[in-house]
DNA sequence: TCAAAAGTGTTCTAGCTACACCCATGG
DNA sequence: CCATGGGTGTAGCTAGAACACTTTTGA
């Protein structure tokens, strides 16, 4: 409520991101390793202190620019707030997270202290950050399922293979090309640009180009149980 | 980051929850009335500053025992961030907002200034809290599909054409009782009594009771369409 | 002509909808 | 016996899984 005490009772607040791209086939995330205490040598998370006039996301977008180039950044979207008072040691830091997603074709130049890391086998890390990191790997998998939002992971123009790469490294399970391309052309997901993409140096025949019908979120899998009756008319 | 410099940057932190409830088969929450500028006279959620020793659930449901009883909320879930600079005028306010929901059957006594509003027609509220009603909403509505989250509208026990009256409420379009019993059946989220509840007074065959099978949030659609292969093996 | 890669056709099944029909009660 | 509300049986539909088969290329 806005009825402030003189009571002190303001609190530090940090955004903290967990940059997602599939780089080598394999899904991993962007953490700088810590110069100083606490916790020095460990991998954190980019993000920093929420500043007077601008909002979370506002203020996330401005603080990955240090990191990666945001414009390479094709999807951001709130997490969750952290804020065991402990959760790092000395002060009180509440933090709002967020999941962002980085093509697969795009190669930000990042800092001297900065790496891309396996989210599978992440080094040690700062605070409470590979719990954030976790969420962050079962947000983007439950989305790929029931959103488009593989455009936020895919490239411009790509073959379904590789299409289906980027959703085994994310998912870490096999996936069909067959029935991938099937469900997303029947939601309306994908569309063929009509290019077809050279074979390989073995040769086979050439891969159709697609593209995402729409690099916004959307809700593509009407198959929540209780929707209104009807929608077919 | 936790380097925090002697720069100032700290800022007020609040909770706020949206509590819904079906009552009078309509889904409503519980606002209180400002007696006090700004947006005296409107209505706002309850919520207040998040203290130095509490994360901001365990503060949430600190300041709801005031507003209800807080053993009469079933559940509890973080919706977002409202943290727009001009948000509450006068002072900068970070907004950690929840989804709280009360069983139908419960009646909390709630303070003189605070009332039941239909969420269909919302009086004058104060600063976002209108936006932030409309996400628990929404939220509530879409996990009622893919959950087991009428737990948390529903008495302990209940006829199927009781809780088809909630989900109506809650959905705002109309439910099958037929359908949703066997939905509901066929994914383990109902189980029977083996009780049976009278007959109203002019007659019909007395309606099984049901209880959920679980109270604690449980995904329970898996028609996720990328999920790992041969599941049932 | 063969291997490799891509794409299509077809069958099978699970889960949901719709609707007819049967059941148990009060009057 | 009838009206009322509750519950079940069943047929049809749709989306997805699995897999065989065809197409198009390089060598």
């Amino acid at each position: 409520m806005p009825d402030v005490t003189s009571e002190r009772t303001e609190t530090d607040h940090e955004v903290l991101a967990a940059v997602l791209q599939i780089r080598s086939e394999t899904l991993q995330v962007l953490l700088w390793q810590r110069a100083q205490q606490p916790d020095r040598g460990r991998w954190a998370l980019p993000g920093g202190l929420l500043g007077h006039d601008e909002d979370v996301q506002t203020s996330m977008l401005r603080q990955l620019e240090d990191k990666v180039d945001v414009r390479e950044v094709a999807h951001i979207e709130q997490l969750g707030v952290f804020s065991e008072p402990r959760r790092v040691p000395g002060i009180r830091l509440v933090a709002t997270t967020f999941l962002g997603l980085v093509p697969c074709d795009a190669d930000p130049t990042v800092p001297e202290d900065t790496r891309w890391h396996p989210v599978a086998e992440l080094p040690p890390t700062a605070f409470d950050h590979a719990e954030i990191v976790r969420d962050a790997r079962d947000r983007l998998r439950a989305k790929l399922s029931y959103t488009n939002l593989g455009f936020a992971l895919a490239p411009q123009e790509f073959t379904i293979s590789e299409l289906r790469e980027l959703y085994v490294s994310a998912l870490g399970h096999p996936v069909s090309a067959t029935n991938l391309q099937r469900v997303l052309a029947r939601r309306g997901v994908l569309v063929p640009t009509g290019e077809v993409a050279p074979p390989g140096p073995t040769g086979g025949r050439p891969a159709a180009l697609f593209r995402f019908a729409e690099r916004r979120l959307r809700v593509t899998d009407a198959s929540a149980v209780l929707r209104p009756p009807n929608v077919g008319d």
